[in-house]
Formats: C-alpha cells, sequence, structure tokens
DNA sequence: CCAAAGGTTTAGGTAAGTCTAACCTAGAGG
DNA sequence: CCTCTAGGTTAGACTTACCTAAACCTTTGG
C-alpha cells in the first residue's frame, strides 16, 4: 500500500515541516529533484491515503497517520545508522547511505532486535534523535554555530547526516555530537569560523560551520 | 543496471540448475509464480544482458558472468540470514524471509563486515554453503532422509530454508545442521520416518523428512 | 486591484515488470 | 512420418513511478 517512493516523499516533508508549516509542494520538488508536476502529483495520492492533508496552492501538512508513518520510517533510518556504527563499526560518514536502503526493508522485529541490542538508544550517530517505538520524538534545542557569538564554550548537539565528504572532514576535527568546542573567532561577511577542539584550533568553513548545531556550555567550572 | 527483479530471477536460475540444466522458463515461472510468458520475457532480457544463454524453446544456461552475479547475491543472503541468527539472534526460521528483502539493498562493505565479523563463514544457519568472495562454492554431499536406509545413523547436513513453519517444527525437534540422528524406521508408501534424535523419538511426517539432507556418520566407535 | 510568482493541470512520454490470450514448435506416440 | 498437445513464445495491455512542456489558475504583495 505505502510505496517506498512514498515513505521517501514522507520523510522529506517531515525534514521540510520543521521549518515551513504547510510544506509547499514546490520546497518538496526542490528538495527531492523532482518536477513540481510529479511532486503534486504524489501528495495527492498521499492525500488520498489520509497521510496527508492536502490544499491546492496552500501546501501539506501531515495527518496523524502520515506523522506517524514518517516517525516509523525515521526511526528504522536513526537505529540503522546507530546499530551499523556501533556493531559493524561503519565509519559515521558512510552509515547515512547505508540506511537509505536499509531503512524501506527491515521488519519491525529486526528493529526491535537492534533498539534492544543497542539499549532503546536516543540518538543517532550524528546526534538526531531516534523517535520512540510509539512514535514520539524529542529533538533537543540546539543552533546552527554560524548564529553563535565568538568567544563562548559549546557542545555540538547535531550534525547534517547526508553529505558524506562534510562528515568525514568534521571528523578528521573531532566534531562529533557531544564533543565541546570554544568558538574563538567569526570571520565576517560569511568567512571561516576559528575553533579549538580539544586543545587543537581549527578553521572551519561557513559551509561547513553551517551544518553543525550546537547548545551553550553550562558555565561549568574549569576542572583545575 | 541489474534490477532486483533480476537478481531474483538469477537466485532461482541457480537453484532449478542444480536438478535441470538448461533450466526450462515453464520451470521458472512455476517457481516463481510468474505466467511463463513474463518469465519468458525476462529471460531475453538477461540474455541480452549476457548473463544467461538463452535458445527458444530449450530454456536457459547461465553464462559465466551470470553465474557470478547469482553467486554474489546467494553470498548476500546466506551471510546474512548467518549474522542475523548469530548477532541477533533472529529465530531460524525467521531469517530466510528477511534476508530475501536484505540481500539486494547491502553494500559489498557491509557484506565484507558481516562476513569478517563472522569469521569468513562457510555455511548458512540451514547448512547451505556461503559462496566465497570471489564466487566459489562448494557444496557437501548429501542425500534426502527419505532416500536413506533404515537402521543407519546420519548427520544433517543441509535444510530447506524457505518454509518458515517446517524449519520451526525441525527445531523443535532439534534437527539443525551438524545434528547426529538414528533413522529407526520407514513407514513405507511414502509414510513417516521414526528418528532417534539426542535420546528421543519422533515421528517426522514424509514431505518434512524429504527436505532434510542428510550425510552418513562415520562408523565412529561409541563412547563409552 | 493587478501582475508576477507560485502551483496545478493536461497531455504525452519512458521504463520496468507484470498479466492474459492468442499463437507457435518440438518431439512422442499412434 | 504425421499429428497432437504440452510447453513456450508473442502481442498487446496494464500499473507504478517518474519525466517534460505548456497552458492555465490562484495567491499575495506592492
Ligand atoms: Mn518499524
Ligand atoms: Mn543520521
Ligand atoms: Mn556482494
Ligand atoms: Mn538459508
Amino acid at each position: 500500500m505505502i510505496s517506498q517512493a512514498m515513505e521517501d516523499y514522507l520523510k522529506a516533508i517531515y525534514k521540510l515541516q520543521q521549518t515551513i508549516k504547510p510544506v509547499p509542494t514546490s520546497a518538496l520538488a526542490e528538495h527531492m529533484g523532482f518536477s513540481p508536476a510529479s511532486v503534486t502529483n504524489m501528495c495527492k495520492k498521499l492525500a488520498e491515503l489520509n497521510l496527508l492533508h492536502y490544499e491546492p496552492y496552500q501546501g501539506v501538512v501531515f495527518t496523524e497517520a502520515g506523522l506517524q508513518v514518517a516517525l516509523e520510517i525515521i526511526r528504522h533510518h536513526r537505529l540503522i545508522e546507530l546499530y551499523l556504527s556501533k556493531a559493524l563499526n561503519v565509519p559515521w560518514d558512510q552509515v547515512h547511505a547505508e540506511a537509505e536502503k536499509l531503512e524501506h526493508v527491515i521488519s519491525e522485529d529486526l528493529e526491535d532486535r537492534m533498539a534492544e541490542m543497542l539499549g532503546d538508544p536516543q540518538f543517532d550517530p550524528h546526534g538526531a534523535p531516534i523517535p520512540s517505538r510509539n512514535g514520539t520524538i524529542f529533538r533537543p534545542e540546539s543552533e546552527s554555530l554560524i548564529d553563535m557569538k565568538a568567544g563562548n564554550r559549546f557542545v555540538v548537539v547535531e550534525v547534517n547526516d547526508d553529505d558524506s565528504e562534510l562528515l568525514r572532514y568534521l571528523g578528521t576535527i573531532g566534531l562529533y555530537p557531544g564533543t565541546e568546542l570554544l568558538l574563538v573567532e567569526r570571520a565576517p561577511f560569511d568567512g571561516p569560523l576559528t575553533l579549538k577542539v580539544a586543545g587543537k584550533q581549527h578553521n572551519l568553513g561557513y559551509q561547513a560551520a553551517k551544518s553543525v548545531r550546537v547548545a551553550p556550555v553550562e558555565t561549568s567550572q574549569e576542572p583545575s
């Protein structure tokens, strides 16, 4: 009933509706790399299945059922990423591509077994929250590094998981979720940011910094 | 280039050509549950890709390239079965269904990681040989239990992996690959077989016994 | 309140993979 | 050695999922 293509649409809609609601079909089209005509078409089908509310010219919004399906697939994706990373040592820049294919194909039983093996984990290797079995999700507060003020300390909360090259680069610097950093300086005009991570200084390009989301570090006492 | 459907055809052809060569398109059709017309159609496509030799009305035979593709998928299938069974404790009657979907979707990298984690295993949970990375396979001699003479001892070599219910039943008896058994008696006219497994006696239906392949136990000294 | 931007519809197309129904062929048995 | 039928093939059509181009409609902001 719900095809793989539909699942991918729902995932994309989930991502976009975190920013815009309702989601314009044109935004969806651009995000997915399909023509607007194709997207309108598919949205009508998904509305037919009661997964979306679709109002012509107004974009789409999830129905409760649609949201649950989306979260279900996202749970698969993120659990698989974490599982591959932990159980098979797949590098964090490769797990996303692998999960994109596996997420559509694993059984609920396998999902449960992976979750159990991992101790019902809350976050994937890129810091994204894993929806719970019953479809709830909590995303911790975070903001992009590029919007932060220089001179402050932050923890990496989440990084973009769909750019393999970028992830490999962030890995060499050590910018994993949980890592602390000091934002030393921000060059103006969307220039690079200077960071201190684990005692070492780095220049991070603007585009790279954009996909690193952080939270302020609680003003803790420096361990003497 | 090679679609999932094509992979399934090649797998089916591999199975059938162990018995009949060349493989009649009708046998393929019956095995796969498709119409003969669909199968002829696909065989022509596979021949076009140089994966099969196809002679109208004469059935199909693998080319070397086709055989390698088939073995590649079978390696995926069996590695996945063993991995799920060992790493995630998936029961042996469920691994087949799961592997049917996953086999088409895992990367070569994941295949290698699973193989490594398992120590380059030779057999899947049902006793079927796992093709090596470079496409060689060795299937140990074995014969169906129904062709064996009563009064002799055997080891289970391999069981049919595509009937979940049967596997669950064999599991309750303890008939796993490697298990020793004594064939006590064979009822005539395709009747049930009486076995002794681990000291307990069982009556195994003819159909069930058919899918259990065994080898004679070397006449070893009974441990006193 | 009207024009441009955004979105939809229509029409027509491709590519898999499947089907049914009509047809053909090989080869066994009369 | 000829015929009949089981086994195979061909033809034509359908479905799903995507595409484009071009005409058209709606919303909204200036
Ligand atoms: Mn699930
Ligand atoms: Mn991720
Ligand atoms: Mn492989
Ligand atoms: Mn198996």
